[in-house]
DNA sequence: AATGGTATAATTGTATACAATCAGACAGTA
DNA sequence: TACTGTCTGATTGTATACAATTATACCATT
């Protein structure tokens, strides 16, 4: 009868649903649930103050994309990810993101030009005074721009959702100054190269940026998966 | 304690919210479902005599494959894939399995070799005498094969999500006798630099034998989305 | 006729009830 | 002890109930 007592969790952006996928997943990311640790239904909805219904869609959701097992009338055990699997994702994305600069050079609009140069100006700003948080996020939205600008949905799902994966790394290669100068500088040269609509040169430079990320980690003593 | 086993290798009987998510991604790629209609999980439910619980989750998974597009509290929408996206998925799967092809090199095993070159073989017997059934069969077995021999959890995982989209389209394009008989030409010479260790050259290969597999259907005049 | 508001219906979101299945304990037997 | 069958509790699978939200139809007002 009365509004009053209404839902006061204003971010209704993201359904009940939502917020406990991220949540796992989240969890399972940050290594919070052992490897093959069994995920009780219940035992998470109580955590979370839910009912089982929305943790059992998450599960569902995160079984496909492969961090759950999911064994019928069993359970959902943790598959988790690996240092190998991460250093796999690096290798298959320095292929896809090769192929979405070359698709960029040939469908990206004057608007996104103009944003992925905004992005590397104000990158080389931030890079200098050490602001971390502004580099990561622009580092982010620069790739996720050429992403879009592949006009291809498909390309742009696969990328994404190794997105996820990657972004924990991101923060830490770039935390490292002169690492974030040198990625700047990569991106200029890959914007450069669909600027002038040079799909060979792009999908080579944006492929070495990736092997170059990975170096960079590895060239520090540091883990992929950390 | 014991660590358990958590065994991927699906041979289990699928449970009925498998089946009704089988059974509607199989309505979106077959064309049952027109771009953007609403599907509503009462109907679907009623239609495939289950309650909405099960539909509600295949729903949900197929959003995260992006074959369907969830509005909070309002509905769920096929998002399809168009000729567009199919090609797009077969060029991504042109990169996809040449590294794929590379990493079998580096790891696949003798038994493996050994069902590969018995795949080949078979192939070859039955495209002679037309058996079309079991020549798609083979042909899936052969990728499968190589999908596991790279050993990448991940990589693995990316393309036996687009086997789903391609499975339709392999059984028009080796329908053709002569086809059939070249891609099993294609399939022996990636085996044999597989069997060399000779990834550059098991990459090349591999690449090539999916973008011949595009040139021979657009050559056909037929579409990659039939 | 056009507009706007309210009641009603349809649909989704979540919680809960019940059935099916599975794991582990325990007792009986040899 | 080793084996085995049954019971019990725990957990998942599915169905259904109820709440929240959205869409629609209808009436009143202008």
């Amino acid at each position: 009868m009365n509004d009053y007592d209404v839902q006061k969790d204003a971010s209704d952006k993201y359904s009940l649903r939502g917020r406990v996928f991220n949540k796992i997943r989240e969890d399972i990311l940050s290594g919070k649930y052992a490897q093959s640790e069994e995920l009780k239904e219940n035992t998470i909805g109580v955590e979370l103050g839910v009912s089982r219904t929305p943790v059992r869609e998450a599960l569902r959701q995160l079984e496909l994309e492969g961090l759950v097992t999911i064994i019928p009338n069993k359970g959902a055990y943790v598959t988790g990810i690996s240092e190998k699997d991460m250093h796999d994702i690096y290798i298959i994305r320095s292929y896809l993101e090769g192929l979405c600069a070359r698709w960029a050079c040939e469908h990206i609009t004057q608007a996104q030009i103009d944003e992925l140069e905004e992005i590397v100006y104000l990158t080389e700003f931030h890079a200098k005074k050490d602001h971390h948080e502004q580099i990561v996020e622009l580092d982010n939205k620069f790739h996720e721009t050429i992403y879009e600008a592949s006009q291809s949905k498909i390309l742009n799902h696969v990328l994404s959702d190794f997105h996820h994966y990657v972004q924990r790394i991101r923060k830490i290669t770039l935390a490292s100054e002169s690492r974030a100068v040198n990625s700047n500088k990569e991106h200029s040269a890959i914007l450069d190269a669909i600027k002038n609509r040079n799909g060979d040169e792009a999908e080579r430079l944006a492929h070495e940026h990736i092997m170059n990320t990975i170096k960079n980690i590895t060239d520090q003593g540091l883990s992929l998966y950390s």
